[in-house]
DNA sequence: CCACGTACACCC
DNA sequence: AAACGGGTGTACGTGG
């Protein structure tokens, strides 16, 4: 009994609507209290970007001369880098940069795919192609972070977003105006924005996240020996995973990582590494995410590919089928179980009990059958992982509003499988050891859940 | 001029 | 048909 809360093997909707309710308080307290922004820093980063985009415009409007958009009507209209189907017309069918390659239409056929994934494998076939995506990758920054974030802070230039707890289906919060869970993170400018994100006077954020939440929840539902093993000792799950599948000895491979990354390692070693890594693990990694959203041969090839691996479809089937759930046979037992559950009662539900609907398992067409067990597939753990979290919110909320007190303690964001808090500094280390541990005990499964935290003076730090 | 759909990009 | 689950926001293009 967590809260009221209790694991069900059954749809019960109360008892999601007790879990649903015991968070709402500290949503209440992130919402109120909002996070920090520096704004000058996000101005000049602003300015940074749009130095960019002009050189890259320059640059573009040079190479193009005088070329003009035909429009439908047959009438000439000035390029707009911004827009796909200018993009299409120009690099496609006026330059046709792609030589001999075939290059997918829009679903309606309007005109040739644009997107970065496409274009990224041509970059070295225009000069005009790299000004083309990193013009599209700076305006996204500026358009919906930098330019647009400063426009929306309080006279304490902080954000307040709303956490909406009624939109995903699985049970996850979502944010809006604006959101702040998809802060970008993946690349180096995009990181910056993050340094945006501070704490306020004399205090520090602390974050705290849980590890391989979604992983963790699927060893106990299956209670498949090996991931169950994983978790027990501490491991790695795609390295035990890599290591299962090409014959690898784990506790070898876990310190030849080790030694690369205290750069010790030998150039044999980095070379048997850098193989490792790509050719390995990389693989290995992606199937560990994706079966669990029920990925096919086709989408493991095309998340390889844009990571530089080219396998054949062969290669890929098999290590799905073959391979991965070769070495996690109770991993593939449960999915079926989940599938067969979806097929026959058009719904599924989660560790707590929470529901979820799929009428389409029960539609006359196929692809429109397999996409309702394709979602239904993931929600017993997404939705499970997001109990944790929210049971943990709940615990959290008093707590943090006794410490706040005596020091600011305040919770300020939720993004999934994390938590984001502010505190004075005297109690920082406090609130992230507390933090963490009570997400680890939120729920007792029959594995250790693991989380951590970090301390930083901005979000970049964390 | 506004509302909406499409395509794309950002996050976990 | 689509091919990986869950979200939000923006620019562009179209149609009322």
């Amino acid at each position: 009994m967590y809260g009221g809360v209790e694991f069900r093997d059954y749809p019960d909707a109360d008892n999601i609507g007790i879990m649903d309710h015991g968070c709402l308080p500290m949503i209440a307290d992130m919402h109120k209290y909002g996070i920090r922004i520096d704004v000058p820093f996000l101005q000049s980063l602003s300015q940074r970007i749009a130095a960019i985009k002009e050189d890259n415009e320059t640059i573009v409007g040079a190479l193009i001369g005088n070329y003009q958009y035909r429009n439908s009507k047959g009438s000439y209209e000035p390029f707009k880098i911004g827009s796909r189907d200018h993009l299409s017309q120009l690099l496609f069918e006026e330059l046709k940069i792609q030589g001999d390659t075939p290059i997918p239409r829009t679903p309606k056929d309007k005109r040739y795919e644009v997107s970065e994934e496409i274009l990224e494998p041509f970059r070295e076939s225009h000069p005009i192609v790299p000004e083309i995506i990193e013009w599209h990758s700076v305006e996204k920054l500026r358009n919906t972070y930098t330019d647009t974030l400063p426009l929306m802070v309080d006279s304490d230039s902080r954000l307040h977003t709303s956490f909406n707890a009624t939109v995903a289906a699985t049970g996850r919060l979502s944010s809006s105006y604006p959101n702040l869970q998809n802060i970008p993170v993946r690349t180096k400018l995009g990181k910056e924005i993050r340094r945006a994100f501070i704490a306020g006077q004399n205090m520090a954020l602390v974050s705290s996240d849980l590890a391989q939440i979604e992983m963790v929840w699927a060893a106990h539902r299956s209670q498949d020996p090996t991931m169950l093993s994983v978790f027990r000792k501490g491991e790695d799950i795609h390295t035990r995973t890599t290591c299962n599948v090409f014959g690898l000895d784990y506790p070898e491979m876990a310190a030849l990582i080790k030694s690369v990354d205290d750069k010790t390692a030998t150039p044999d070693q980095l070379s048997r590494y850098a193989y490792f890594k790509q050719f390995q693990r990389l693989p290995c990694k992606t199937v560990g995410f994706g079966v669990l959203y029920g990925q096919t041969p086709e989408g493991l090839q095309s998340s390889l590919a844009s990571d530089g691996v080219h396998w054949p479809i062969e290669r890929c089937t098999k290590l799905i089928n073959v391979e991965f759930f070769g070495v996690y046979p109770g991993l593939l037992r449960m999915l079926e179980r989940d599938w067969a559950t979806v097929k026959r009662y058009a719904l599924c539900w989660d560790e707590f009990g929470r529901v979820r609907l799929v009428p389409e398992a029960k539609s006359v067409l196929r692809h429109i059958r397999e996409e309702g067990v394709r979602k239904a597939g993931n929600h017993p753990e997404q939705a499970s992982a997001q109990g944790n979290i929210k049971l943990a919110m709940a615990e959290l909320t008093d707590i943090y509003r006794r410490m706040n007190r005596s020091a600011p303690c305040r919770p300020l964001l939720q993004i999934h499988d994390q938590l984001i808090t502010e505190a004075h500094r005297s109690i920082t280390q406090d609130v992230a050891d507390i933090q963490a541990e009570i997400l680890r005990n939120a729920v007792i499964l029959s594995i250790p859940i693991n989380a951590s935290s970090d301390i930083g003076n901005c979000w970049a730090e964390l």
